[in-house]
DNA sequence: ATGGCTGCAGGATGCAGA
């Protein structure tokens, strides 16, 4: 099974671009952040001619994650559990059924969390709180699961072609990459630095000052698995051609291969 | 470079992004 996550940066400007791919990678599921659009807006019907089943929770403006599959998406939940305030929608998981049991795949859009002196930093610290707690009960629960998505956490200096130019941002903070590190000690493995362990590759480049050109990337889009998905991992990789495409996300597909 | 693009809402620019 294919699983891809892209974070599409507005679904409505980017629909030839996404239907081409999905046409031409033609994965299982696809995990989309940043669909900037409710869910009546979100053009499920070009998707639903291609195959796909197609779970939103969208809103207006910015924000939003889908989950397309091309198997029913069963118990499809909305929302991070943890909080009675924060109406951001960033979180849609849902289970698909598969020859060997289950699989629960989690499309996520973490918060960006700049700048670091606002309180959009500590909301980004809190929510990835959320997600270790999620996280820790799926685990205990020992289920095949996968969360994917828009991390926007630089994880090591590796990820990143200029390091120095981050230092200040809320994607490569101490505390930031400190909590993404609980996260992964649960027992979640990173499956593109799995399958790929040198430096230089990226999910990333900035629609300013050439930074595409220039190769001037980081790797913030990500695919964590449990350790019964790990043990189905197959590949990954990421599909950086379509970031030179005309009208291209500045963010770009990631892909892994699970054995299910 | 002082965010140098881009999408969206709304109907001009401001916000958000990373």
């Amino acid at each position: 099974m294919k699983v891809a996550t892209w974070n599409i940066n507005g679904i409505r400007a980017r629909l030839d671009v996404a239907l081409t791919w999905t046409r031409e990678v033609s994965p299982d599921v696809l995990c989309l952040q940043e669909i900037k659009s409710e869910d009546a807006a979100f053009p499920a019907e070009r998707f639903e001619e291609l195959g796909y089943n197609v779970a939103t929770h969208g809103q207006k403006g910015f924000n939003g994650v889908a989950l397309l599959s091309k198997l029913p998406l069963e118990d499809v939940s909305r929302g991070l559990p943890g909080s009675d305030t924060d109406d951001h929608a960033r979180f849609i998981e849902a289970v698909i059924s598969v020859p060997s049991g289950a699989v629960r795949i989690v499309s996520l859009y973490l918060p960006n969390g700049n700048p670091i002196d606002s309180d959009k930093f500590p909301y980004k610290l809190a929510w990835m709180q959320r997600l270790e707690r999620h996280a820790r009960e799926m685990l205990a629960r020992e289920e095949t699961f996968a969360l994917c998505g828009d991390f926007n956490v630089i994880p090591t200096d590796a990820d990143a072609r200029f390091p120095a130019n981050w230092r200040n941002d809320a994607l490569m903070q101490p505390e930031t990459r400190a909590q993404y590190r609980r996260l992964l000690n649960l027992g979640l493995t990173d499956a593109f630095r799995a399958c790929d362990a040198g430096d230089g590759s990226y999910t990333f480049w900035d629609y300013q000052a050439g930074a595409w050109q220039k190769n001037n990337g980081i790797r913030i889009d990500h695919i964590l698995l449990s350790p019964q998905a790990t043990d189905r991992l197959v590949g990954a990789e990421i599909d950086k051609r379509v970031r030179g495409w005309e009208k291209p996300s500045d963010h770009v597909p990631v892909i892994v291969e699970l054995d299910v």
